[in-house]
DNA sequence: GCTCCCCATGGTATCGATCCCACAAAACAT
DNA sequence: ATGTTTTGTGGGATCGATACCATGGGGAGC
C-alpha cells in the first residue's frame, strides 16, 4: 500500500483522492480545506495539510475549471507584441490579471480580420471567461456581439462596429485637435499632416481632430496619407518641402509615421524646430531623449488597458452582458518638449 | 423536442451529444468526425457536420484537454512587457505558438524571484504542456529543475543555475568583446564601459566581454556599473568627462543604459562621435533614425524566441526531459552605423 | 453458399474536482 | 429524556470529450 502511494506519486501527479486516501478522509474533505468556504475542523484540516504536502499535491486547475465552468483565464487578442504601444497595452492587462487571480491566454492578430476571428473562436473554445481584445480594421473586422454568446468582451484602443460591446478610447480627435491648436499659437498658418492611411480608427480620428483645428482657425489643410514606407515618406516630405508653400510645421499620426518623418527629416537636413516645427501623436520613450525632444499627445497607455481589463472583471463578476455596451473615453495629455518651438528647458504637460 | 434543443442552444453550449443526437449517431462519432483520425462514412460525415453547424457547437477545449491530459498550451514567464525587447521575445514566443495550434499562457514576474517561483506553480496548476522562461536573477531565481517534475521548460536571454534546463542565450561576451575591438580600430585607448549592475547574467557577460577586449589590448579598463537611474548616469559621465583621462569613447550595456547615457550626452552637450564615440549593446527601432546613428550590438530577438520556443514544443511532443539540457547559444550581429566614428552613409553589418 | 475478417459505429468507463444531498454526532431547546 | 437544530463529513452524480472494447453488417475468398 506504501509502495503504490509512492509508485503513483513519481508516476502521475498525485490527485485529491491520493491526499484523501492518505489523510484518512473523503475527497470532499480535502476539497473544503482548499477552498476554505466551509468549516473544518482543525485537527481534520491539519491532517489533510499534512498529506497535501508530503504528497507535493496541486490541485488541478484544468478539472477545476471543467467541472466549475469557470476557467479562471481570460483571453487577449492584439495586433501585434512588436509595437511598444501594444506590448504596454499587454503589461497592463496582464497586471491586473495577476491581481485578479487570473491567467491570460495572449494571441495575436497581426491586424488581420480574419486571423481575429479564428483566435477569437480559439479562446471560445478554451472557455476564456472574458475578452479583451484590440481589434484588426472597424470596417472589416468579423467580431460580433453573438459570435461570443455570454462571454464579455471588452475592446479597447478601437471600438468595434457593433454598439454591444464595451469598448475604452483615448480621446483620439481631442488630443490632435489640441496639438494642432498649440502650433497655431506658435504662429504657424502652413500645417501638415503626414500619416497612415485612414482605415484604422485612431489614425483617422486623430485626422480629423487635425482637420477640425484648421477649419477653425480657417487655414488650409495639408495633409498626406503615405506614410506607410520610409521611402514613401521621404518622397513625400521632399517633394512639399520644395514648394513656395511648403509647410512651417509637422503633426504626425503615430510613431510610427514619427519614425518615418523623422528619419526623412534628417536625411533632408531640415533643422527642427527653426525650419519645421514637429508634433507627433503617441508619446515613446527616447522622445525626450533625442534631440530636439518631441512634443507629443501622450496617450494614457497602461491606463486604458488597466480600465479596459478592470471594466471586462465587472462583467464577469456580474455576468451581465448588456445590449449596450459602456464606452469610456480617456483623457489625453500634450507634453510639450521643444520639437514645437517650445523654449522650456523640462516638457510641460498639458491635460 | 425541437423547443428543448432550441432551449438548450440558448441556455447552455451545445455539448457533443447535443450534436450526436442531432445527427442520430452516437457521441464517439461525432468525436471521430471531429479528430478526423478515423474514418467514417462520407454520409455519416455530413449528417454529423450538418449539425455541428446548426447547433453552432464548438468542441469545449477545457473538456478535452482534461480528458486527454495534454492542455495544447505553453506557459509563457518574463520580467516585462514594458520592455521591447522582452516584448518582442514574447512575440516571437506567441508566433511559433500559434503555428503549432498551441495557446500562450502570459505572466510577468517583475524580474522578482518570488513572484516568478508563484507564477511557475500556477502555470502547473494549469497543466501546461511546457514552459518558456526569461528567468528573473541567476543568483536568486527558485526555479529548479525538480520543481516542474515531467513538464519541459526551456530558459531563454538568460540561464538558469540548473544545468538540467534547455537554454538558448546569445553571444554576449562575444559581441561585447567585437565591438570593443572595433573602437580600438578607430583608435581609441580609453574606452569606458557604462552599465547597470551586475546582477543580471546579460549585463554581467557583455561586461565581460569588455574587460576581454580591454586586457588583449593592454589597455586600461575604465567602467561604471550606476547607471540604473538617469540622474546617477549624468553625475558618472559628467564627473568622468571632467578629468584628462577621459574616455573618448563609450561602450554602454543595454539599451536602458543607452538611453540615460545618451540623454546625459545630450545634457552635456557632447558631440557624438567628434567628441566622444558611442556604441550600444543591443539594437532598437529608433537607433537609425536618431542622429548620429547608432553604433550597436544586435542581438537576434525574435530568432531567439522562435529557437526556445521550437526547442521546447521539440521536447513536448519527444516526452522527455533529458538530464542534462541543451545549451544553444545565437550567434550577434555588429551593426556599424556613424556614432563609433564610421564614415558610411548606409549602416555596415559584421555578423 | 458459407466462413472469416474488417470496417464503421455505439456503449461505457474515465479524467479530477465540485455540487447536491444524506447522514451521523454533537449541541441545544423543551 | 426526547425532539430539533446545527455542524462536520462522506457518497454519488456530474461537467464534456475520448480510449477501450464490443457488435453488427457487408464484402472477399474458398
Amino acid at each position: 500500500m506504501k509502495q503504490q502511494n509512492r509508485v503513483a506519486a513519481v508516476d502521475r501527479k498525485p490527485t485529491m483522492n491520493d491526499v484523501a486516501r492518505l489523510a484518512g478522509v473523503g475527497a470532499m474533505t480535502v476539497s473544503r480545506v482548499l477552498s476554505g468556504t466551509v468549516r473544518v475542523t482543525a485537527e481534520t484540516r491539519q491532517r489533510v495539510e499534512t498529506a497535501i504536502k508530503q504528497l507535493k499535491y496541486r490541485p488541478n486547475e484544468l478539472a477545476r475549471a471543467f467541472r466549475g465552468q469557470r476557467s479562471h483565464s481570460i483571453g487577449l487578442i492584439l495586433p501585434s507584441l512588436y509595437d511598444p504601444f501594444f506590448a504596454t497595452c499587454a503589461h497592463a492587462v496582464a497586471t491586473v490579471a495577476k491581481e485578479r487571480g487570473y491567467s491570460v491566454i495572449l494571441t495575436m492578430s497581426n491586424g488581420d480580420p480574419d486571423t481575429e476571428y479564428v483566435e477569437a473562436e480559439h479562446m471560445l473554445e478554451r472557455h476564456v471567461d472574458g475578452l479583451v481584445v484590440i481589434p484588426s480594421i472597424f470596417r472589416q473586422t468579423r467580431l460580433t456581439r453573438s459570435l461570443f454568446g455570454r462571454t464579455p468582451v471588452v475592446a479597447f484602443d478601437r471600438p468595434l462596429p457593433d454598439p454591444a460591446f464595451d469598448v475604452v478610447l483615448v480621446q483620439n480627435t481631442a488630443g490632435a485637435r489640441r496639438m494642432v491648436e498649440h502650433l497655431i499659437e506658435h504662429g504657424h498658418e502652413r500645417i501638415a499632416y503626414m500619416g497612415l492611411a485612414r482605415s484604422l480608427f485612431t489614425i483617422n480620428a486623430r485626422f480629423l481632430g487635425y482637420r477640425r483645428a484648421m477649419r477653425d482657425a480657417g487655414l488650409k489643410e495639408d495633409s498626406f496619407f503615405g506614410c506607410e514606407s520610409e521611402e514613401n515618406t521621404l518622397r513625400l516630405l521632399a517633394e512639399k518641402l520644395k514648394g513656395k508653400n511648403a509647410p512651417t510645421a509637422i503633426l504626425t499620426s503615430n510613431t510610427l509615421a514619427t519614425r518615418y518623418v523623422l528619419s526623412s527629416i534628417a536625411h533632408l537636413g531640415v533643422r527642427v524646430p527653426n525650419d519645421l516645427a514637429f508634433a507627433g501623436f503617441d508619446d515613446f520613450d527616447l522622445a525626450d531623449v533625442i534631440s530636439p525632444p518631441l512634443t507629443v499627445v501622450r496617450q494614457p497607455t497602461q491606463e486604458m488597458g488597466r480600465v479596459a481589463t478592470n471594466l471586462l472583471f465587472d462583467r464577469i463578476t456580474r455576468g451581465e452582458t448588456p445590449h449596450l455596451g459602456s464606452r469610456i473615453v480617456l483623457p489625453v495629455e500634450i507634453v510639450l518638449r521643444r520639437s514645437c518651438g517650445c523654449k522650456h528647458r523640462t516638457p510641460v504637460v498639458i491635460h
